[in-house]
DNA sequence: CAATCTGGTTGCAAATCGAAACTCATTGAA
DNA sequence: TTCAATGAGTTTCGATTTGCAACCAGATTG
């Protein structure tokens, strides 16, 4: 879905992030990559996308400097897909939709992948918008100053 | 994009979340309704979307627990949405892509609207995964654990 | 009570998606 | 060395979704 964006000229940031990252897939491809996963037919498989979506995702995800193409470094011939700094810093992203998926989108009981701290081995405190001094900002305590 | 959902019993939280509000309008419409838009008309004219689209987001936004159709508050007889406890809790997942979109998706010296704390007047701080002793959790020091 | 506003629905053309077939290079096994 | 199997896409084409405009009914305003 990211196309001749109309939204590229939005002052909304928010705007401008889901027109590169906005549709059913490309997110899904960047959390595989988090997960470790870089290889065409690997995300193919674990995705479950068509090849040719795949592919013209994955060639949208390298133009916005999200994924890099590069030389496996398996030593075989073929090509890999890595994160860039771009693409890493989308973390909190998907943290946000895992914690917020986890919360509200399985039944009680119901069995999910957990993110965990490698260090403790436990899953990863919720991420949520703080102030300056450290205490938590809901939604009514903030405000968007749109641009003057 | 939210149509009969194939990711529905996915075991990844980030892929049911993505199933949900994973499309072009629908995180637009809730980033809208968190800055206090409501009504349809409203929400048309802000986002420029297609009035049979933004009716078919809605509803799906409200089967899925998201918004809430109440009478208006304005005294009319008109209808208007309001984001659910479910809908509140999107924030973070707003908040991350928000600074995303500010800290990549901007050329230097290009304005775009900024979340502030009422409180302060100032921006919020970047939101990050943290461990439960408050020190950054960086991609490398986490780890998908899947279901058994 | 006529004009206008709100909140949609309907119809249709254009764009996008998805599954399968098709390339073509690389790799592994015989 | 040969040759089947795999990897990484591209092409084709029907199905779905989107966007746009027009239409419509009920509420509200003048």
């Amino acid at each position: 879905m990211p196309n001749n964006s109309v939204l590229t000229d939005e002052p909304c940031p928010v705007a401008r992030s889901v027109d590169v990252i906005g549709d059913r897939w490309s997110l899904l491809i960047v959390r595989d990559a988090f997960d470790g996963a870089c290889r065409f037919g690997e995300l193919q498989r674990n995705l479950g996308v068509a090849r040719n979506i795949l592919s013209d995702r994955l060639r949208k995800l390298v133009e916005a400097g999200i994924l890099d193409m590069q030389a496996a470094s398996d030593g075989t011939a073929y090509q890999q897909y890595v994160l860039t700094a771009k693409g890493e810093s989308l973390f909190p992203v998907v943290v946000a939709l895992r914690q917020w998926g986890e919360q509200h989108l399985f039944k009680r009981g119901e069995r999910h992948s957990v993110l965990i701290d490698k260090r403790t081995g436990k899953p990863i405190p919720l991420m949520k918008p703080t102030a300056r001094d450290g205490s938590g900002l809901p939604p009514s305590a903030t405000e968007v100053r749109k641009l003057a």
